[in-house]
DNA sequence: AATATGTGTTAGATATATTTAACACATATA
DNA sequence: TATATGTGTTAAATATATCTAACACATATT
């Protein structure tokens, strides 16, 4: 069982999904997220009713402008996290799967003095 | 409604009661904790089952010796991410809050490096 | 003695997030 | 044409974690 995917994490393996193929199908969000199809199903439609996504006639999913800024802002947590990480030591893999893990947690003071460190260090 | 506190949860705010008044009641840990008082007679039944505490007759709650080294192993990460963040600017407050929200997620591989950071730069 | 306060429990509801099973439907293959 | 494969849905179960309401019981206060 074990609760994990949330909004973020689903917007995040949409715009991944969408970077690489332009195209997003549910099929595509479950194998990257290792999840089933209905909790894509699931999830796609609390996406719907949030305002962050749209699906067209042949359930292809598709970005609002807001579900492709909170996508993309989350995207960066991400790299920034993991950045911060591969700086202290960890290996590339290793700070990718934390940062995944803490994005979500974290008070915009604390991710803006994360930012400023991993610019600052490069 | 807002699923939040989990065993380490728990188990760290336990600890932190224990520290100061040397007797844990569940009220105690429902005060610091700030959820109600069913809450923590769940999370205390679940936490006797995995063998972390026990209740003396008067139902106050006792480590075991597996409880409290997870607490204060969980107790060291927190105080070390919130020192990682405080190095890099943020306020006491805030860093203490957000290391709480992060430290269940991290890697033993991702904590040493944290941990070898913020002791070097000490 | 009667009442109030503090502590804790159980029962039931709610919310999030996941799973498997079953099925519908389209396209591709033998 | 019959069957297999791929995509997606709904339904129901499971797991975690919370809440409010109601109650039990002990101690403290009037």
């Amino acid at each position: 069982m074990e609760p994990l995917e949330s909004t973020e994490d689903y917007l995040e393996a949409i715009l991944r999904v969408k970077e690489k193929q332009n195209y997003v199908r549910s099929v595509d969000v479950a194998k990257l997220l290792k999840v089933s199809k209905p909790s894509v199903t699931y999830a796609t439609k609390r996406l719907r009713e949030s305002g962050y996504i749209t699906m067209d006639d042949n359930g292809m999913i598709l970005f609002t402008a807001a579900g492709e800024k909170l996508a993309i802002d989350t995207w960066t947590r991400h790299m920034t996290l993991a950045k911060l990480f591969m700086q202290l030591g960890v290996k590339e893999k290793q700070a990718l799967e934390d940062a995944c893990k803490v994005e979500h947690d974290l008070s915009e003071e604390t991710f803006k003095a994360i930012q400023k460190f991993v610019n600052k260090k490069v």
